[in-house]
DNA sequence: GTTCATGTTGACAGCGCTGTCATTACTGGA
DNA sequence: TCCAGTAATGACAGCGCTGTCAACATGAAC
């Protein structure tokens, strides 16, 4: 049988109440007491009943994290941050997808956002992308009155992030081409509904234009970030007029960059030898393909953990409204100095 | 503020007995009042208090999905199918990993285990491969009396189970690719640990011996399921003498399938053309690869959803000791008949 | 008409914890 | 010396639900 609050207040001589104040560190607690009390809850394996305590405080110990068809790659870190700082208040993580691009109308995607929170005693949410934007999710938070916490978020908003600087990331990737001496860089924009795109490109371009360079039109291709519209970028962007094909492509996410490598391979091109490649997001497809691919490493894992951490914290803690964490250049062996 | 079984009670005129009955699908209400209730408790947008619930049964109405370092698809899939579940249940998923992998000591181990358990409040678990088959989690889970579900075990036990039967499937890849006219077909072997990979060995063996035809060792390989093992293994296998030289390779996941792929390609072999390729899991990387891979797809999200739904199934319901899912066989594009 | 089985309903306690408030012990200052 | 202020502790109610058990209604069997 498991241990009640009330076997370690008997075994300490002293009130539940004084138990209940050690176990959560309140004040007020001579310290030999306090002591003793530890050490006897540590004896009889006690841990506190949640829903007895849940049921005391109106808490649940619950956070959710609410995701809509993201990359498994990318959930899987997001969602290993979030339980690491999870566990250290606590709390647990319980995982909620969502199918809303099914939907049509907002009001269905109402209804149904509100169906599930409803029944989902959580004491807050972490959106990922595109929940993050995602008007309906964040109106039933709002009326039900549940804290979130929004991860990479396009629009502004009251509510907490925490995200990355895709601008400056894209620029110093973009920077590092024209370093190896590249000055064709074409860029594959990724599909314009996500926050990322826009900003990426952004950062490409102002790379650009500070080396002085004019971009061309024929050097920009729309991707929609899948790995088949990768490769029509690629087929474009190599199959021009010479004088306009690139010595290397920056691809705004990995799995376009992919599929540059492989039509480049398609059509006889080898890289990095002749064509540069690089990515973004390192996802392990970065170093499973060959050459491995040059990318951009997005903080993911501190994400989820910052975001769950904001959500988890004690009410005398520090909150931090927003935050942009650092990304990482992954310098591997699909980009080469132009000779 | 949330409405309270009391406010449901009081509309209907009834007693809160009576509602609890009535949504807990007790017998014993009379159709009517059943009705009445149902409607005001909808009404009222009315949703049991989880924390009360569970202190009142002592139960949580969580489950845990448990894992170890998986690949993110894999549990990714099974999650989905675990949540779907949970949902209809009106139970939620907690997600918790391990890293037992680093821990050397068995005993370590378990008190590693037990520390999570212990403040784990599940009536459940999900245990993915490796965790399956893993003595220390299976101890404690047996020490607190928490009822599991294993997936894809390696060994027998007195648990429930789903999988799928690996050996079969292996068998039927093998004689498509008989039926295309091979018959100098290699196989690379997955990592030792893993339940799968004899299971995927035998049916390859047996297929073979079947059509009658002698594996000489030179057609098998040893991997470890990573694309660098498997691009080595290729290397072994494409580079013997002429004689020996499969028309077909058989790697047992879709990563080693690939990194064959990518080696044929660099020794300028085409692929279907000239050798036939086909892996194992069908995981998003097959359909990524140039040529597509033809590979066999695991009922993964099948596997969660059963899993899960054994865990929640009311007492009264039937229970299935272990089940054994079926699997898909993808004709994709990087098998081609001998010529 | 009485008896019994069965169906329907409600009163009430109590799950394990925490919030509130009262009580006691102890300190330093007037 | 006495009192106020503060630290340390405990008694008790109650969070929202369900399990138990008792009460009552109904109808069949005798």
């Amino acid at each position: 049988m498991k241990a009640t609050i009330t076997d370690v207040a008997k075994r300490a001589g002293v009130s539940m109440k004084t138990v209940s104040r050690v176990l959560n560190n309140e004040p007020n607690v001579a310290e030999n007491t306090r002591a003793r009390v530890k050490a006897i809850a540590d004896e009889l394996r006690y841990s506190p009943n949640l829903a007895a305590r849940g049921l005391a405080t109106s808490k649940s110990y619950l956070i959710a994290l609410m995701y809509d068809n993201p990359s498994p790659n990318y959930i899987s870190h997001i969602q290993r941050g979030a339980i690491d700082a999870c566990r250290e208040a606590g709390y647990h993580l319980v995982v909620q997808p969502f199918s809303l691009g099914d939907l049509v109308s907002t009001d269905e995607k109402i209804r149904t956002v509100r169906r599930v929170m409803d029944r989902l005693p959580v004491d807050g949410v972490i959106l990922t992308p595109p929940l993050s934007d995602n008007a309906a999710v964040l109106e039933v938070l709002e009326e039900l009155n549940i804290k979130c916490v929004r991860v990479a978020p396009k629009n502004g908003g009251a509510q907490p992030f925490v995200g990355m600087d895709d601008e400056t990331a894209s620029y110093q990737m973009t920077q590092h081409l024209l370093n190896q001496g590249h000055k064709k860089i074409a860029f594959i924009r990724g599909h314009a509904d996500h926050a990322a795109t826009s900003l990426r490109h952004a950062g490409y371009m102002r790379a650009m234009q500070e080396a002085g360079l004019v971009v061309s039109e024929n050097l920009i291709a729309q991707g929609d970030f899948s790995f088949e519209s990768g490769a029509a970028a690629a087929r474009k962007l190599l199959g021009g007029q010479t004088e306009d094909i690139p010595t290397a492509i920056f691809a705004s996410n990995d799995d376009m960059a992919a599929a540059v490598i492989s039509v480049a391979g398609q059509m006889g091109l080898n890289v990095p030898e002749t064509l540069s490649v690089c990515g973004f997001d390192d996802t392990p497809l970065a170093r499973v393909v060959w050459p491995a691919l040059t990318t951009v490493r997005q903080p993911i894992y501190k994400m989820g953990h910052q975001a769950a951490k904001e959500l988890v914290r004690r009410s005398d803690e520090q909150s931090e409204k927003g935050q942009i964490l650092d990304f990482e250049i992954m310098l591997r062996d699909s980009v080469a100095k132009l000779k």
